[in-house]
DNA sequence: AAGTGGTCTAGACCACAAC
DNA sequence: TTGTGGTCTAGACCACTTA
């Protein structure tokens, strides 16, 4: 059963939870995930094949392969078919973090803090209105925020929003996160598509960065969408780039 | 059955072969896609719930519900549990895209080549020992990249790669994609793990580019895993940022 | 109460890779 | 030939939303 070159630490997964309303295949895969970033499973190990690990478990094989399905979708395992299930040597990535200023800001107990610049209803340019799904001119919500680690700023926030959320306070939006707010007043976000650039600061940008006045700034425009699938929200933001970066994972279909 | 207010193109899914390779939720969601981007199915419509389009063709719950799934991963469709399925308001990425330069470019025919700078076998540093887990001061295969489109400069691209790449010619490099030229040797690309960032350019990168000395660029750094979880390349990029932007959809788990 | 998606089962057949 | 993942079926029960 168990080959000299496969792994399954079996005590991990002894307290599987029936009844809860936590689904069986996400407690497998968390508990997984934790094996793989434990070296418990190590990297370029691999596993046995689904139907096996379905006997161990107790369940079924489409339930292991959701669970394993989850953690191919995160890039920490790789299938082929006729060969098995292997971890990714994914342990990389996290030197590559350490390398950033950001992650020594982040890794250290940060302390963020947000300045609310400006917070008006304004008319909805043509680029918010075709964004948010309205017409140019109708009143739309503009918030301007200045975000800040630990006493540093990282970010200027332009947002635009819905006329629904006009009573959003100024109070309000230097407490919580802007996605915070809106799911009190329930709204959830669902999916956002962003677009990520760099341009140079310009306006009063530099300044509120703490860079040169035409220095480089990382920018990132969003729409994001509710349950319903309405848009909801239309963000244009710019990050100090040595404070900030975007990282993700790919993973070929 | 069919509700005043879903909509399911039934003539769009009268062909579907269950002979061929082509597996069957494949075939439903990419028809299923090609209704939303061509408005048959409109923006905010609601779909019949998944076990009658499953008696519609034919196919059972579970097959119809992964097609669903792949399109609720790339952010077409939502849905909720007692409500049902509904597609995004997802047009309106499109007119973002273009107010970019690079979609113009992108969008005309055009010419992508490549001039190579530098093709070489250097000591791997230490961050590019990390990445590709190797030691640091191991022979790897270097090459920088110089990328235009028509003849416009858009990019400068450093890779390091493993020792067993080093009989890639300059030539393979001048015509080929560097993921093109491994695939040929039988080496597939299945995850990469990226972070995007901006800096000012240096040394002669903003000649490279064709932007001041000092100008803001675009960078990305990567490392690429094939199909055995291996890492097989470490890259950093750096783009013009006025002609090169980098689009994502993000989906809440 | 009725309808929806979320989860789970216990099989089956197939394509592909390795031996 | 054997073992692997890839696909597919025909049900089942549940949680959640709306009426």
């Amino acid at each position: 059963m168990v080959d000299a070159d496969t792994y399954w630490p079996a005590e991990l997964f002894a307290d599987l939870d029936r009844t809860g309303p936590v689904p069986l295949y996400f407690q497998v895969s968390s508990r997984l995930e934790a094996a793989i970033h434990s070296g418990a499973i190590p990297a370029g190990g691999r596993l046995e094949n689904e139907i096996a690990i379905g006997q161990r478990l107790g369940l079924s094989r489409p339930t292991i392969r959701r669970a394993i399905q989850e953690l191919v979708d995160k890039g920490l395992l790789v299938r082929r078919r006729g060969i098995g299930t292997q971890v990714v040597q994914g342990q990389v990535t996290r030197a590559v973090e350490l390398t950033s200023l950001y992650e020594d800001l982040k890794n250290s107990s940060h302390v963020p803090a947000t300045r609310v610049l400006g917070h008006d209803v304004v008319p909805a340019s043509e680029i918010v209105a075709q964004s948010l799904g309205l017409s140019v001119g109708d009143d739309v919500v503009f918030v301007r925020r200045q975000r800040s680690t630990d006493g540093v700023p990282v970010a200027v926030l332009e947002n635009y929003l819905p006329l629904e959320f006009a009573d959003i306070t100024r109070e309000q939006l230097e407490e919580h996160g802007l996605y915070e707010i809106m799911r009190a007043r329930g709204v959830t976000i669902r999916v956002a598509k962003q677009k990520i650039g760099a341009r140079s600061a310009r306006g009063d940008e530099g300044e509120l960065l703490d860079i040169d006045s035409n220095g480089p700034v990382l920018t990132m425009e969003r729409v994001a969408f509710d349950d319903s699938g309405r848009a909801c929200e239309y963000g244009h933001h710019c990050y100090r780039p040595d404070l900030y970066s975007f990282e993700t994972t790919l993973v070929a279909k």
